[in-house]
DNA sequence: GATGAATGAGACTTCATTCAT
DNA sequence: CATGAATGAAGTCTCATTCAT
């Protein structure tokens, strides 16, 4: 099957491109030539560049999500198990810094389309369900929003980190991280 | 003085057309069309479009920043400084969702520019500044790196709330963060 | 190859127009519609004015070398092939006499580029080669200077015979250049 | 008088820029920057950019031709003349290389005014009367014609000098001109 | 399936000029 | 005399998308 390799050729490309460059800021003739196709080619394989982006975002999210669900398994206990995460989480984030960008302004493009937002809630709800659990074995008073917290976190620690990122450490930002979230008070 | 006045109303009409929409979708045609002015007359005041989503964004944050300040300066304990920083953090992120989108953008574009970051570093530090003198105050172990971390919280709780908006309550989002945010283990 | 008659297209048009009026009053828009082409058609094929004005300039300039060469080739004595230079440079001043200017104006937008001298040299080193042969039969003292000052004279009258051509001969002025150039001093 | 003083700040700015940057790419708010003066000062001065680059390049025309004048007066033979002007006027040409563009493009923008051809005639007439008294005392056949013909020379070597100014020694470029200039076969 | 020529709308920006103050 | 805010037309260029081959 050439076409399922050349789609796969192209998903790739856009996902380097579109991690290193604003959305607006990579073109579709750039996406062809990185992927070694014709312009025309593109379109025969995704009907806009929206498509082509969402597709390469999910792309994006699978391999991590797949990384992060390996590392947690073996796991038992719940700290063990959220440490996991939030180590993995914050790599993920300076390894590819400008990800959560491109993550939003996928979600940018995705508010002009009809039901837009629809797409966005299955992955999320996902990893927040696995969090969710994490934090109601902790024993936290509002697990679910802990876990709402901690992606915003994760999120928001992305943006953050590129502008302060000579002033952070990481790893101390992963420690305390974890040490709040794992907070219960008893009182 | 009529520049003056001029100036500002394309600075607010600008912040407005920015708060709703992104970067790219607002046009100068658009800008100038809101503000009454010519597009000539926006390059007269502004040397780009880059510039005026600058000092839109900043004339926004000074808002904001007056308005926390106004309702933490007259609070004796760190605790209830931190509940109405977090208070007005979120309520600020709700008020104007788009808003911290717009942040991004603009931040977005600065990297392109030559010393592109410097501009953040002052008005994240002086916020961090205060963030790190209370959580100092109430005992956390690493207080500067939990003020980065209230920062990235805050501006990620921005992004997700727009995807999670029904799913997540502000207020139950507050107090959940209040809760961890002080939290000091002792052990 | 349908491409390649469009760009043939877009250069005959280009070349017409810039000999006609200069290159900062000629529109990219102008070209296009003279061409039969949309706006973005050429862009498709140029990536800016300056590439598109230097490819015409070289195309007509191409055009009358070859005029100049065929004239020439058939010739024995220097003495006949400088005046057959000659006539053939002057008339071509005179037919298509803003072409100099494009030809400066060209040059002009070159400065500004990086390198942009280097292509004259080419073209220059080329011209200059033959005039230099055939001075050195003549016996001129110095025939790589005085192949120079040749050029620039044809240059120079292309300018200045727009001022005053109902001052001078062509004619008189072709006889003139071709009486001094062969001067061959003994003494 | 205030006035008259501003009027000639402005020419010697507006005429040192042209010389550097060709007229389109020299703005009036550039000039007027350079000369102390508001955009609005300007326009009071000078009706339009053509009238202050024209009444600029006279200027300089002007200063040049009394540096020759002065340096041909005290000199007695035709020879001795013609060569202090080809010396003066190479001299000229290559410490401000760029004058002879700005010329052309003065010349460029009259020909869109109307009657814009005559204001150059009054100034080329007279110095090529010069020239004409000396070819005709050096017994040159056709002394009007070699008259224009050294004034092409100059105006294309002042071209062709910014291409080639690696190859050619302006010393020998005057050598050379003056040996043919002063030609006169007797046959 | 694939190509790449072609389109056309729209973007940012520049700039000479005008005019109220 | 002088200012500088304001204008509006025009310019170059970008880019997602379409379509004949």
């Amino acid at each position: 099957m050439k076409g399922e390799e050349t789609r796969r050729r192209i998903v790739r490309a856009a996902l380097e491109l579109f991690s290193e460059r604003s959305y607006h800021d990579v073109s579709m003739e750039e996406i062809a030539r990185k992927a070694g196709v014709s312009k025309g080619g593109l379109f025969h394989h995704f009907p806009s560049k929206y498509e082509l982006a969402k597709e390469a975002l999910f792309y994006g999210l699978e391999i991590w999500g797949r990384e992060v669900i390996s590392r947690i398994q073996p796991l038992e206990s719940a700290e063990e198990r959220l440490w996991a995460i939030i180590d993995a989480s914050f790599d993920f984030v300076i390894q590819s810094l400008k990800f959560s960008r491109f993550f939003l302004e996928v979600y940018e493009e995705s508010l002009k389309q009809k039901n837009g937002l629809d797409i966005w809630k299955a992955f999320g709800s996902e990893y927040l369900g696995i969090l969710e659990d994490i934090f109601r074995e902790i024993g936290a008073e509002n697990p679910r929003v802990r876990a709402f917290l901690l992606g915003a976190l994760v999120d928001g620690f992305a943006l953050d980190y590129l502008v302060f990122r000579d002033e952070v450490s990481v790893e101390e930002a992963k420690k305390e991280a974890f040490r709040i979230f794992t907070c219960t008070k008893r009182s």
